[in-house]
DNA sequence: GGTGAAATTGAGATATG
DNA sequence: CATATCTCAATTTCACC
């Protein structure tokens, strides 16, 4: 996995990344302006971003409040003895969950739920609890969804590091 | 606010949210093919779901594996007696949390961290310990992860209604 | 909401420093 | 890796049905 990684990421992929994390639809052109790179140059590094994994894909991001969804809720499962019962029901039956992770833990699986309204959530929980216990907890209010992904600081000390030997 | 939504979405909305969040750079040409409507109309419906807000955005993908951030933690924050530190300190100086919400009940805060191994997690948690009792929930895999934004169950059930008195 | 055409824009390639 | 340029293609946008 790790010869598929070339090389670890510099501090200009990172910047690529930042903007295309805020704006996926920025052009070559306007991308090589702000990182201060040809636009050739830029294209290359996207591409090997693209063809590397690093960038999976462009999304359009939808507001699940404006689009009718406002009730956002966590789903702690526990599923009974090591069944796991989200391995034999698909996800799609339960288009409500956003996002399923297994976790370490008694509560072995953690959902991220959103649905139109509390009587929507209701006959969701209803539906799911044939699956085992659970423990949900329902979101006030939310202060940051999806936060664009940033050099880790070990990572922005090195290259911080590094610009220091440069000059 | 709902006066800023001149109209529920219909299924051709839902189609294009489908499309675009699968793929934010598809040009209008295609889309219009996709969603069975000329692109001028595709357009317009486009640039109403970005003017009422329920398309904020377009932001490239990006693999946390990939970019060096594999660790995925989920941290429940207990405020001491109502004071929310994360409202004091803001979530700039914690580059690992990508997301924040409040929860009701006795743990007030849910966070979503990601970091780029146990130790720099082990890291965090001793920072953000200092802000009040926690409990940490490690992912051990994802099955779904920001899965895209599909109409409500009762939605589908109206638009099919619709559907049905139509031919 | 559909159609068609004109004008703008951007992508990709290539050659060179 | 930067610059320059060229060509080709594609999309946006407008006016009109």
């Amino acid at each position: 996995m790790n010869a598929f990684r070339s090389a670890a990421l510099d501090d200009v992929d990172w910047k690529i990344l930042a903007e295309l994390q805020r704006d996926a639809r920025l052009s070559y052109n306007e991308l090589s302006r702000r990182v201060h790179l040809s636009a050739p140059s830029v294209a290359e590094r996207v591409r090997r971003l693209e063809e590397s994994g690093v960038i999976t894909g462009y999304a359009a991001r939808v507001d699940p409040e404006r689009a009718g969804q406002p009730l956002l809720a966590f789903v702690q499962l526990r599923c009974a003895r090591g069944q796991c019962l989200l391995r034999t029901s698909g996800a799609e039956d339960y288009p409500e969950i956003a996002e399923i992770h297994k976790l370490s833990g008694e509560y072995c699986t953690m959902l991220k739920v959103r649905s139109a309204s509390l009587t929507h959530f209701e006959g969701f929980v209803e539906r799911l609890g044939e699956h085992g216990e659970m423990r949900t907890h329902i979101v006030l209010s939310t202060q940051y969804d999806d936060r664009p992904l940033e050099p880790s600081v070990l990572e922005r000390e090195v290259t911080d590091a590094e610009g220091w030997q440069r000059p």
